[in-house]
DNA sequence: CCACATGTAACTAAACTATCTACAAGGCAG
DNA sequence: CTGCCTTGTAGATAGTTTAGTTACATGTGG
């Protein structure tokens, strides 16, 4: 269950809403995880360019506007540029099929992987700021 | 590691490449796992309209020629309606953000799945075939 | 009856995640 | 400078998932 990439933008959703800095145990309260891994994915997610921290200091800092990150970007700097979808191991190379389909696979899957990366690219952070203050109103009015 | 989906596709590709009957255990050689786990997709596989096999008689057969399967039906043959991206399980309905981030990500998550299967759906078992057989040409030629 | 094939259940082993403890490195207020 | 807070990581541990394996019921055909 690799949840990383929930947590990734659960946690840069967070930043962008708070005027205040906000502590890695205080967004594990916030997203239910152990503080040590929030650490662990706003470490992958500084080197993958999108937020900035300081050792000692409180409160992460996205590098750019909400407006101008894209889900994409928080998925590659989350996951490896692996596939969502895996191959088999061990496929027989003396088949015909077995020898052959990994090489046809890895095509199919990894179009299917643009595909997905692709509607990932169209949203922005600042898209899913809007949905939840969409849904806080909506909340809020209803209760 | 899933790679039960590549499973899938291997088995599917060589009924329809292959004149003879094959058995699980025949099948298990090519793909290389055990014929447990063959038995177990091709389970999920007839239960899905795929193919059928009659108990005791080796060789299953795909119940539609191969041009009118799309690799999309046997992905969700053998995935549950289960999203490759997952969501984080507790999120603080206290916090804000945490109440609902759940909601916000399940419809990007849901589109981004969408995309993935559309292609997917592009793609027919045909397809694989002939793909293979271009590779064996290839490597015929090339050796 | 018997050899062989599929259909399943159950147990085991391996791999992956997340948790937790622990500690180094750094900032800040006193 | 000292104490207390923060982030950055490194292990060790537990829970979950996946594949391997054994075992056996079910069914076919000679």
């Amino acid at each position: 269950m690799n949840s990383q990439y929930a947590v990734a933008v659960h946690i840069l959703a967070l930043i962008d809403s708070s005027a205040e800095p906000v502590s890695s145990e205080y967004i594990a309260g916030s997203v239910g995880v152990n503080p040590v891994v929030i650490r662990h994915v706003t470490g992958l997610l500084r080197r993958g360019g999108l937020l900035t921290t300081r050792r000692g200091i409180a409160g992460a800092q996205l590098t750019r506007p909400a407006s101008e990150i894209s889900l994409l970007e928080v998925y590659r700097a989350v996951n490896a540029p692996q596939s969502v979808l895996k191959l088999h191991q061990h496929p027989n190379p003396a088949c015909p099929v077995g020898a052959g389909i990994q090489g046809v696979l890895d095509t199919v899957f990894g179009q299917a992987q643009a595909a997905l990366e692709a509607r990932l690219a169209q949203v922005r952070l600042s898209d899913i700021g809007t949905a939840l203050d969409e849904r806080t109103e909506l909340r809020t009015h209803a209760s």
